[in-house]
DNA sequence: CCTGGAGTTGTCCTA
DNA sequence: TTAGGACAACTCCAG
């Protein structure tokens, strides 16, 4: 009889079937109990509105592909400590499983937890679904912490088994019976609804499923020529994989063993830079777990203290894409209606807030938290600060995107700029970066009716410029 | 302990 | 037109 006893499957960041650890290990101890449990008030930081439309999908596709196998993912809420021990009780349970997360609030209270049930007589044990290498594996030869991403990322790949070592999916999933009650994931309201601003997130599949075709679609297409095409907002060439990524329907591990299968001949390069991609992340989550902080602090101590501007009627500008630039105002725009942004632009975009605007790199990182579906506590931090110039490998002060050159460096022909500025879309290429350069009778040609129909920029780029450099060197020693 | 090359993604001016 | 150097100084980290 006690055999029987099964065992629950904590669910959070590894919303996946295959290469899931914990659920492995957990079906092959017995009976299993899948959970998910909503923590509004729970240890880490509140999800985003674009995040919340996104678990909310991933979510109804795990229940889904549980249920192809006979089961049901029970959905409760409350304070995961509360839930579990209910569900411990209701079910008999002789055990917890989870996958790992690493902010720092989140693991003090799993450790919290681990300990009581184990005290409590519980077999208790937590895995690794969602790195490459856990934070505290990578150490300098002398066995300090690195700070720089290279060095890091050379020793963190050596440590990697090749080709990766990966979870098998289960075997097969048993379910405990009778099944637990389960919330309904409608009365969560995750998703929005007056008004629904989710149209153009249309083109998303959240899900493992979603997750596996995005994965294949890229390694058979864009990845060939990821070194350069990823550059080009306006070009198919990255992997979208990010929010997948982030809420562990698909791992680095698997992502990892597939370009291992992919031809390396003739796109050697590409895949170099795309494991970097994947460095990165690791990265960015080894420096949180290391500088727990780092959300509310910059990682450089040294950093100057700025006097960053406060000017709501530029911040709202920035925010909706009306900033007069165009390559700034299409990648706000991707953002605020497809809740995703391309890395180029998000540099861009950032960089203009942080230094042309002089604005707090905390307040774009709530933003992009608010509106990323792939927003990452590690990566959001990590990126924002190196921007800002106060985080690891940080720019040097003097490299201020000019939002002209980006725009036609990288869309030269201005598909990205009308994809999402439809106003500016008979502009000549010419023009499509800088409007304001046009001459009246070509404006009114294009339909452009500056200051009405697309703003005049909303600071001028050479004022702006000089004024970062003077905070940003004048500073250095307050 | 010391040394020295290196450090994600840029821009602008000059020759 | 294009290529190279300046733009600071500092920390990191391997040898």
């Amino acid at each position: 009889m006690s055999t029987d006893r099964p065992t629950i499957v904590w669910l959070r960041k590894d919303l996946r079937l295959k290469d899931n650890p914990a659920l492995r290990a957990a079906a092959a101890a017995g009976p299993i109990v899948p959970l998910y449990i909503h923590e509004e008030n729970g240890p880490a930081r509140a999800l985003g509105a674009a995040s919340r439309w996104w678990l909310h999908g991933s979510l109804e596709a795990l229940a889904s592909d549980l249920e192809k196998s006979g089961g049901r993912l029970i959905l409760r809420r409350g304070a995961a400590a509360d839930v579990l021990t209910n569900l411990i009780s209701e079910t008999n349970a002789k055990g917890v499983y989870w996958n790992r997360v690493y902010d720092t609030p989140s693991m003090k209270r799993d450790a919290a937890v681990k300990s009581r049930l184990r005290d409590d007589g519980l077999d208790c044990r937590s895995f690794n679904a969602s790195l490459l290498n856990e934070p505290w594996t990578v150490k300098t030869t002398t066995g300090s912490d690195f700070r720089v991403f290279s060095p890091y990322w050379r020793t963190a790949k050596s440590l990697i088994a090749t080709p990766s070592r990966q979870v098998e999916s289960p075997p097969s999933l048993t379910f405990v019976t009778p099944r637990p009650l389960s919330e309904h994931l409608a009365d969560w309201a995750l998703r929005p609804r007056s008004p629904d601003w989710s149209e153009g997130f249309a083109e998303w599949t959240p899900g493992e499923q979603g997750a596996q075709t995005r994965l294949k679609a890229f390694l058979s297409g864009p990845l060939r020529g990821y070194a350069v095409n990823r550059n080009y907002p306006g070009e198919k060439g990255v992997s979208k994989l990010s929010p997948h990524l982030h809420f562990g329907e698909i791992g680095p591990r698997q992502v990892w063993a597939a370009l291992h299968n992919v031809a390396q001949s003739e796109s050697a390069d590409s895949l170099e830079i795309f494991r970097n991609e994947l460095g990165w992340r690791e990265f960015n989550y080894y420096l949180l777990y290391n500088n727990a902080n780092m959300p509310q602090e910059n990682l450089n101590r040294s950093f100057p203290s700025i006097r960053w501007r406060h000017n709501p009627t530029e911040m709202r500008a920035w925010r909706r894409g009306r900033t007069g630039y165009p390559i700034v105002d299409a990648g706000l725009r991707q953002l605020w209606s497809s809740g995703w942004m391309h890395n180029r632009v998000r540099m861009i975009v950032a960089s203009f807030l942080v230094k042309h605007l002089l604005v707090d790199w905390r307040k774009g990182e709530a933003w992009f938290w608010d509106t990323l579906v792939d927003a990452d506590l590690a990566s959001n931090i990590g990126n924002w600060q190196w921007v800002a110039g106060c985080g690891a490998d940080a720019a040097p002060y003097f490299r201020i995107f000019n939002p002209i050159l980006q725009g036609q460096k990288f869309d030269p022909d201005g598909h990205y700029v009308r994809r999402w500025s439809p106003e500016l879309a008979r502009l000549p290429n010419s023009l499509i970066h800088s409007p304001w350069k046009g001459s009246p009778s070509i404006l009114a040609d294009a339909g452009v009716n500056l200051g009405h129909s697309y703003p005049r920029p909303i600071v001028d780029h050479l004022q702006a410029r000089d004024r970062a450099l003077a905070a940003y060197k004048g500073l250095q020693h307050a």
